[in-house]
DNA sequence: AACTATTTATAAGA
DNA sequence: TTCTTATAAATAGTT
């Protein structure tokens, strides 16, 4: 949205590029406090520019006020540190949350592949008996392969 | 923008709220990239709707996709935890070092102006000497006040 | 730091 | 829900 339409893709000209991120971060943490407040949502921003300055806006902010790291206040410090704690935390019981899933899904999976594995084992056992006493019979009999042949059916137990 | 202009505030009805959260977290989204890209920064995005469903976006994921609360993937939880933990580090050492210079400031004030407090002190213990000769020779002079009177110069220790 | 021509986002409607 | 479209808003290049 501006005089011409820009390709997204990494701007090379470092004092355009410095200007862009200047214009469009302010953009990003303004959309950021309207989708919190229209929407009554949380919403948590960070940015660290290149040259490594940190940026970050949070719907628990008194004002949302966009702090940067040259002349921030010691309380702005603090209350963002708590915003990062408390981010943290919801992330990683987030993560862990799905991981624990994730290994009970996986575990509950294993038993049942185990229990497959057993029945198919039986079955194959059970066959080769048979097979062994049919084998004789059919050789003497036809040349032709017999139902016999076909791989055991598969337990429905896995989708 | 849109076909009206909206007040920035809760959007009362409740589909309208979801149907605005669903396009401007979406919107949001895509300017986080784009300014991630652009102007070669590190964002993270963490949006909890009112629901309580959590939605993410870093520049540290593959390709910054959006990531809902349902299906979020382990990994995005990972690059998240890990963009949270260095701002958090980041945040706490700039925090630190102010606190150390404000601890620095404080006691070179105080040093100071035990200095001052010292040297007045002095000059108190020398005038009132001095007045007290003085006193009685004023008073058999004249009854106006004389330079005597005025308050030692303070000294140029603060600013 | 402003300006403004354009592009982009989106609110309401279909 | 998804698409469409009129309009508001953001911003790229300019001054």
């Amino acid at each position: 949205m501006g005089r011409r339409k820009v390709e997204i893709k990494r701007i090379e000209n470092k004092s355009s590029r410095q200007v862009s991120f200047c214009k469009r971060r302010n953009g990003l943490m303004e959309k950021a406090r309207q989708l919190s407040i229209l929407c009554d949502s949380s919403v948590a921003l960070l940015i660290v520019s290149s040259t490594g300055k940190l940026y970050s806006s949070s719907s628990g902010d008194s004002k949302l006020e966009e702090t940067n790291g040259d002349n921030i206040s010691i309380e702005s410090l603090i209350s963002l540190e708590e915003q990062f704690k408390t981010a943290l935390s919801v992330t990683r019981a987030r993560k862990n949350e799905l991981m624990m899933e994730l290994v009970k899904t996986l575990q509950e999976k294993e038993k049942m592949l185990r229990a497959e594995n057993q029945v198919l084992v039986s079955q194959l056992t059970k066959m080769e008996g048979k097979r062994f006493l049919e084998t004789e019979y059919e050789r003497a009999m036809s040349p032709e392969n017999s139902s016999g042949n076909n791989p055991p059916e598969t337990l429905p137990l896995l989708k």
